[in-house]
DNA sequence: TAAAGTGTAATGTCAATGGTTACAAAACAT
DNA sequence: ATGTTTTGTAACCATTGACATTACACTTTA
């Protein structure tokens, strides 16, 4: 299966926030509007964050979001954690009664536990190398140059 | 979302024709013993693995597994790649119409496609380095010691 | 107090996962 | 040839997660 588009979302929320906080306010309803996904799948993703500790929503007029930690300090991995449903942390779904009675059924998760948690260890790792601050920093380069043309 | 246990599923299956074929008929009912899951659910992944060439199966009594390459050249990737049945082979679920309109909507994927392959690549590496030679061998291990005991 | 926003429940659709039954087709042993 | 074993597959079903959508209560501020 793939990683839910929450993730990206919830990346694109950010850089949002970040590009446009000056001049717009950033409620989930312009979020909405360049994300192009309704207005509720924006605000359940933003309470995740806000769970997380990565941001502040705030209501009423003039509300909207506030992120709480420094961008270069908000990896891909933390977006990832707050954002991911996934059981126990556990990115290999194992399956659930091997049989205890045969050699290989009852050896099988302590032979492969290690191995899979090697794979998603290089994966997060790989994960908390990137921050929000690399994407804005490129997001905003970009559109700089759209500008020049 | 999680990898299905297809997974591993398919290296229990690789381990237990290793383990067993001297001394039995390593049929889908057999593992369907050892694993604990439908015989059905079995056959439907040894035809994604015989379909990826990784084994063969023949029918009738006496039929069974075999596997078509060398141990140590079956890596959690091939396995990965021949089981989960992943869009494109993107682990990332983009969402799919950012408003072209907004300068962050038109330009996220541009900027996050590089950091979402690193990822991505470096889940795939990781996997690549592990073989079923190395899991059997492991499994083959731990049943003696256990036999000693 | 009205307007702007969020929080959240309820509902619906869709796809993937897995379980299960059933049976045809193949391969082999006798 | 015939029966037996075993796979290939179709046809269901239940469950779950993802997303979309409507609706409305609750907050906050102007």
């Amino acid at each position: 299966m793939q990683i839910s588009s929450r993730f990206t979302i919830a990346i694109h929320i950010f850089t949002c926030v970040e590009v446009f906080k000056e001049n717009y306010s950033v409620t989930s309803d312009f979020l909405s509007g360049s994300i192009n996904v309704n207005p509720v799948v924006i605000r359940r993703i933003l309470q995740q964050l806000t769970s997380a500790g990565l941001i502040e929503v705030k209501r009423g007029k003039g509300g909207g979001i506030t992120v709480k930690k420094p961008l270069d300090k908000i990896s891909f991995y933390d977006i990832y954690k707050a954002v991911e449903c996934v059981d126990n942390g556990e990115l290999f779904h194992f399956h659930d009664n091997p049989n205890p009675e045969c050699p290989v059924g009852r050896n099988i998760h302590a032979v492969l536990d290690g191995e899979l948690s090697d794979i998603q260890t290089a994966m997060e790792i790989s994960m908390r190398k990137k921050t929000i601050a690399d994407v804005i920093k490129s997001a905003k380069k970009r559109i700089e140059e759209e500008k020049q043309k």
